[in-house]
DNA sequence: GCTCGGCCCGGCCCCAGGGGCGAGGTCAAC
DNA sequence: GTTGACCTCGCCCCTGGGGCCGGGCCGAGC
C-alpha cells in the first residue's frame, strides 16, 4: 500500500495546474522531482506537500517567466521570488514599453505620415588603437556593462584622445534587443605608442587596431538616447546609405561623447554611427 | 559582370537591418526571395528594390510578429499591413494586461498578503446527453467562438433542460492562455428522447453523455469574467479539492447561465467548476 | 485470481526563429 | 596566383512543451 498522500501525475498535474507533459519534463530536469519514482517502472510518484512548489512554477510560468528563472526564483526563499517576479516583470514592462513605441512608429508609417528624416552628417576618423572587451548582452543587460567598462577605463590613468576621436564607443555586432544579445563591442581609443603598456594593465580586454575610415552619423540628445530613436538613427543611416550609393564598411556603432546622466534633455551626447570606405 | 544594383546577402543585411541567417530562412521559406540565385553555386543575390519589403519584415519581427503574420501582412497592401499591425499589438496588449493581473495576485501572495478565498459550493448534477464542439483555441479566440456557438443553439429551436443543467458550458481539456490553446469543448445539454433528432441538424456537432457527478463551483459575476478572478477561482477549486481530499473527476468547466452583456457588473452569470465523482 | 480499461513510460518528431560551427566553394583584390 | 573575406550547405543547439506511438503498469470489477 502507497501512502495515502502519494499522488499520480496526472492528479498532481489537475491539483497544481501544471499538465502532465509539464511535470515530466520538470521531472526530468530537476525543477521539480517526484517524492518517489520506482526504480523498476519509472513511474513518478508525487506528495501533496509538493503541491505549493508546483502552484508556485505554474504562477511563474503563466506569468511568463523562463524556466531558468523560474528555477533560481523556486529554489529561493519567498522575499527572493517576490524580488525575482518584481524585476522579471519590471523586464516585461520595459521591453512591451520598447515594443509599443516602435509599433507605434510603425503605424505612423504605414499610414504615410511623414516621418521626420534624421539629420545625417559625414566626417573623417582617422587610423586608431583600440582597446576594447566583447560580450553577449540583452538590452536590459547593456547600459550596465558599458557604463562599468566606461568606469573601469575613463578613472583618468589610462590617457586617451582629444575630441570625438577619444570618445568611447559601442560596435553592434549583433542586434541587441531583449531577445537578441549581439555580441557588442565596447571600445575607447588609446594612444598608439602607449597601447602595449596600457593593455597590459587591463587583461581582460583586447588592443586592436580600428583603420581609417569615413563615417554617417546621427546625433542624438539625451532625451532621444531610448530604442525608438536608436532605431529611427539605424533606418535613417541604413536608408542614407542606399540613396547615396555608400556601402557599409562594417557594423553600425555608437559613440558616446557626453554623459546623459549629466546632461539636460536636449544636449547632444551621443551619435548612431554607420561606418563608410574611405573615399579612393 | 552582375547588375551593380544587385546585392550580396551581407550588404543586404546590413542595409535592411537582417541578420545573415535571417535572410537565409526567409529565403527558403519564400518570404524573401532574392531576385536570382545562382543555379550552379546557390549564391543569393538580392535587389535594392527588395530593401523596402526586408525593411518592413524586420520592423514586424522587431515588434515580435511571428513570421507567419508577418508574411500575411507583408503580402497584402499597405492597408491590410497597417491593420494586421494595430491587429496584433492588440492582442500584445491584451496578453500584457491579463499577465500584469496575475502578476500583480503572485506578489499580493508572495508578500504574504492575505487573498481572500472565494466561496465553494457543491452540486449535483443528474446523467445528460450533451451535445459538444471541441476546438484548439487560444485565450483571444474563445469568446467570439463560444458566443457563435451560443447563437447557433440558442435560438430557440433547439429545446434544452431547465435551470442550471440547461446552461452552455465550456470544458478546459487543456489551458486556454496566450500561447496554450486548449483543446477546449462548447457544451451544451438537451433532452435525451430527442437528442438524435436534433443532432441530425447539426452535422458539425457531436453527441455524447456526461455522467451524473458532483461539482464544485465558484460564482463569478459579470465584473469578475476576465482572466484574474478565473485563475482565482480555479486556484481556490484546487486546493479546495487538496484540503477536503477530494478527487477532482475531469478537467474544470465554466458554466455560463446569464448573458454577462446583459447583466449588470454585481450580477453572478458563470461558474467556475471542478467536476468530482459521486459520492459511494 | 483474472481481465480490462485507463494511466503512464520512454522515445521520437514537430513548432518558431534563429545561433553557431565546420567543411568546403567563390569572388575579388593585391 | 594567392589570399582572405564571403558564401554555401548541413547539422546540432536553445525554449517549452504538444502530440503520437508502442508497449508496460495499476487498480477495479467480476
Amino acid at each position: 500500500m502507497r501512502e495515502p498522500r502519494e499522488m499520480s501525475p496526472g492528479a498532481f498535474a489537475a491539483a497544481s495546474r501544471l499538465s502532465a507533459k509539464a511535470l515530466r519534463i520538470y521531472a526530468e530536469s530537476g525543477l521539480l522531482v517526484p517524492a518517489r519514482t520506482d526504480p523498476f517502472t519509472g513511474y513518478r510518484y508525487y506528495r501533496a506537500d509538493q503541491l505549493e512548489r508546483a502552484r508556485l512554477i505554474a504562477a511563474l510560468r503563466r506569468i511568463g517567466m523562463p524556466l531558468a528563472r523560474v528555477r533560481r526564483a523556486a529554489d529561493a526563499g519567498r522575499a527572493a521570488a517576490l524580488a525575482a517576479v518584481a524585476a522579471y516583470w519590471r523586464e516585461v514592462e520595459a521591453d512591451v514599453a520598447t515594443r509599443r513605441e516602435l509599433t507605434a512608429l510603425l503605424l505612423d508609417e504605414l499610414s504615410g505620415k511623414e516621418i521626420a528624416m534624421m539629420d545625417v552628417s559625414v566626417r573623417t576618423m582617422p587610423d586608431r588603437v583600440l582597446l576594447s572587451a566583447k560580450r553577449h548582452l540583452t538590452a536590459g543587460e547593456l547600459a550596465g556593462w558599458s557604463s562599468r567598462q566606461a568606469e573601469l577605463l575613463g578613472d583618468g590613468s589610462v590617457p586617451g584622445l582629444p575630441g570625438i576621436e577619444g570618445a568611447p564607443f559601442l560596435v553592434y555586432h549583433g542586434e541587441v534587443s531583449q531577445d537578441s544579445d549581439g555580441p557588442v563591442e565596447y571600445c575607447r581609443a588609446v594612444p598608439a605608442d602607449r597601447a602595449a603598456e596600457i593593455a597590459a594593465r587591463f587583461p581582460g580586454l583586447e588592443l586592436r587596431e580600428d583603420p581609417a575610415h569615413r563615417e554617417a552619423y546621427v546625433r542624438l540628445t539625451a532625451a532621444e538616447l531610448g530604442a525608438v530613436h536608436g532605431e529611427r538613427a539605424f533606418g535613417t543611416l541604413a536608408r542614407w546609405a542606399a540613396e547615396q550609393g555608400e556601402t557599409p564598411a562594417g557594423p553600425p556603432r555608437q559613440v558616446f561623447f557626453a554623459d546623459p546622466r549629466d546632461a539636460s534633455p536636449d544636449t547632444p551626447v551621443s551619435d548612431v554611427v554607420g561606418p563608410l570606405p574611405l573615399l579612393p
